[in-house]
DNA sequence: CGGGAGACTTAGGAGGCGACGA
DNA sequence: TCGTCGCCTCCTAAGTCTCCCG
């Protein structure tokens, strides 16, 4: 259970073994300090501002003009054009800009310097193949279906902000209405049965779904829930008994159907897979973390709540009978289909394009290149935080030892939070007296910080590093005069950072160094772990070792598997199996020697020869096993589908599969490579990140 | 300039499903 | 054939960052 994540002691114990201090590489080479840290630089009114209770009223309905976009005409049948083969790294380079300009000024995804992107249906369209392995209907055999796909990537962007042209969709999906229990079924309140009216019925039921999660067990949670339940009773006192019960039945659609009718939408002439076209349905909201408002009520969504975004000479989305949507709006300027606010934290939600859409794509890479054109400049970078830890000004000194932290540690920016709406988690501006501890001396090793907090999801990082003396310094010096619970860095915020790595780096920003040195590790990591002639199946170990170097990096964390001790121990019995054999193998071939060197004939030879390779046969065998236990103990709590995903430069391990004759089915599966169809069709053996 | 709304990316877990071995 | 286990898909929460308004 994740929340118990950073109170479960032991828990906490085990995560620790697997961090460790980590991003070594990243050292650079430091020159002798000479810089004593004289100057005393004042804090005075540090942590007072950051600390105040905000207020906010986010209930205002603050609609914004209807902007409209012209369109051009509608869906037009996609010429037909094969060119090349999937994987096809042989397209046709000369019709798309270069992205990995060596001047970064000149870089395609400068906004201003982007090159047009013509008229959409006068471009022909360019197409991959795109296999997927299916089992037929035997059963054994597999077949392979081959798809045409859509190479976006080859034709020209918007460059006037614009994200589509035209835009037709049917809406969302809502969620099946409430099927009362059958009457037989009665709600006891102190032992005596009592009859709920359908909606408290309702609520009532996602508290018993979650019964047996540990969930219910905590007392915020039953508070919120009976809070908020407490009012859906008092509702209905007021109202009767009046549940929307008229769409009742019809809901038992088949997934696929609905899939097939909502699932897509055409965006610019092509037919895009839509990533989240259910709406959420009602519950009770579970947060991450020690979360002030788990248990809470989230309220069911009506077409009434929706905003439809599509364009003007769409087909527009017809709501449910009998109801209307909220609004229907052309506006080009965002990717979104329908949104809605949800009731929670009132923030908004929205319903998009699949990964694999160009929409999505299209960004994916721009961020690549953005971490890529990071590199060339880095160093430059590094130098100038270096030399900003020994300013006059606070300010800039908790801006560079900030920005180291990023760098080195792969720290999120750290936006603040507003205060009871969330979990208390932090990121490296928002970080708080109480999450480090400086060690001038610890074991070997010198000046050494010491991280403790709850990131992102509340996932905690520990860690223990050893920092620069002139780090060090500044840290203690940050340190002065607070309180555990005030900002260590209190004249700094995210926007501050940002605004200054902007200036740096046309794009920077705090989560590119992220992007950046989770792509640039996976590349250093394949390099040295990849021996050419190992086998297939280590070379994809190595693949998962540089993997998961990253996730480290990343602090990318999940529970161990519930099963995971069983299933350890099931392929620890199988290794203790497999050493038995060994044994007895060995044996046998010791017998066979003994005998052959008894009657030295033929046949006894071949005995010994036969022995010695089933030993070796075994010894291989036991290897395999050890290796993957290996792998799977070095796994137990560390997640590599997020880095994978989110973070590492998908060309790097294109160039990888490729130069290695590796499969790239080995490493992506089919949602992967749809996601990175780009990235296979355009990289080469010899791509560098 | 600060605060908040808005848009979009990043995140881990639940649950389903299929491969595989007993 | 059955049970186990690990992978995949879906889900939606929780971040980042930008833009706009007062």
């Amino acid at each position: 259970d994740k929340e118990h994540r950073h109170k479960d002691h032991k828990k906490d114990k085990e995560r620790e073994k697997f961090k460790h201090s980590n991003s070594e590489h990243k050292e650079h080479s430091e020159k002798k300090h000479r810089d004593k840290d004289k100057e005393r630089l004042k804090h005075s009114d540090s942590s007072s501002d950051k600390h105040r209770q905000k207020h906010k009223d986010r209930d205002k309905d603050k609609r914004r003009e209807e902007k409209v976009y012209r369109s051009p005409a509608g869906i037009k049948s996609e010429p037909e054009e094969d060119n090349g083969f999937y994987p096809s790294p042989q397209h046709n380079k000369s019709s798309r800009q270069e992205y990995d300009d060596e001047d970064p000024k000149k870089s395609s995804w400068n906004t201003t310097k982007r090159p047009k992107r013509g008229n959409m249906s006068t471009t022909k369209t360019r197409k991959m193949r795109f296999i997927t392995y299916k089992k037929g209907t035997d059963g054994k055999k597999v077949k392979k279906e081959e798809e045409e796909k859509w190479k976006w990537w080859e034709e020209e962007r918007y460059t006037d902000g614009s994200k589509w042209r035209f835009l037709e969709h049917k809406g969302p999906v809502f969620a099946p209405p409430y099927e009362p229990l059958p009457g037989k079924v009665k709600f006891y309140y102190g032992g005596k049965p009592m009859k709920l009216s359908a909606p408290a019925e309702e609520v009532a039921t996602f508290f018993a779904k979650m019964l047996d999660h540990e969930y219910t067990t905590k007392d915020i949670f039953r508070k919120n829930f009976f809070k908020d339940w407490r009012k859906v009773r008092k509702m209905d006192m007021a109202l009767g008994e009046v549940f929307r019960s008229s769409e009742t039945d019809k809901i038992k659609e088949e997934n696929e159907r609905l899939l097939q009718e909502y699932g897509f939408c055409i965006m610019d002439n092509h037919k895009e897979r839509i990533g989240n076209f259910r709406i959420e349905p009602p519950g009770l909201f579970r947060g991450r973390g020690d979360h002030p408002k788990m248990g809470m009520l989230k309220r069911r969504i009506r077409p009434e709540d929706i905003i439809i975004n599509c364009s003007k000479d769409s087909k527009h989305p017809k709501p449910p009978p009998g109801t209307k949507w909220k609004e229907v709006r052309h506006d080009n300027k965002v990717t979104w289909l329908a949104s809605w606010t949800e009731n929670i934290q009132g923030s908004i939600k929205y319903i998009m394009l699949n990964p694999s859409s160009r929409i999505k794509g299209e960004k994916d890479w721009q961020k690549y290149e953005t971490a890529r054109r990071l590199k060339k400049c880095v160093d430059r970078i590094r130098a100038q935080y270096r030399e900003d830890w020994k300013s006059k000004e606070m300010r800039i000194r908790q801006r560079a030892v900030a920005l180291y932290f990023i760098d080195k540690l792969a720290l999120r920016a750290g936006n603040e939070k507003e205060e009871g709406e969330t979990a208390d988690t932090v990121g490296c501006c928002s970080l708080r007296v109480e999450h480090i501890k400086l060690y001038p001396k610890l074991d070997d090793q010198e000046y050494v910080v010491e991280f403790d907090f709850l990131g992102k999801d509340s996932i905690r990082y520990y860690n223990k590093i050893p920092v620069e003396k002139r780090v060090f310094k500044n840290l203690q010096l940050f340190l002065e005069n607070k309180q555990p619970e005030d900002d260590l860095f209190d004249r700094l915020n995210t926007s501050i950072l940002n605004k200054h790595l902007q200036e740096l780096m046309d794009g920077l920003t705090a989560k590119v160094f992220r992007t950046y040195n989770a792509s640039i590790t996976l590349q250093q990591q394949l390099k040295e772990l990849t021996c050419s002639d190992d086998s297939i199946p280590a070379k994809i170990l190595s693949y998962n070792r540089a993997n998961r170097a990253v996730a480290i990096l990343c602090n990318h964390q999940r529970a161990p598997p519930k099963t995971f001790e069983k299933s350890m121990q099931n392929l620890q019995n199988k290794i203790d199996e497999k050493q038995n054999q060994l044994s007895a193998a060995r044996k046998q071939l010791k017998a066979a020697k003994a005998d052959h060197k008894a009657s030295h004939d033929d046949k006894s030879k071949k005995a010994v020869e036969m022995k010695r390779k089933a030993v070796q046969r075994i010894e291989e065998q036991l290897m395999k096993l050890q290796v993957q236990a290996t792998d799977r103990e070095e796994n137990k709590q560390i997640a590599l589908g997020t880095s994978k995903l989110n973070y590492l430069d998908p060309r790097i391990s294109v160039a990888w599969c490729k130069k290695f004759g590796i499969p790239i089915e080995k490493i992506y599966n089919k949602t992967q490579r749809e996601k990175f169809a780009w990235a296979i069709d355009m990289a080469d053996k010899d791509y560098e990140f």
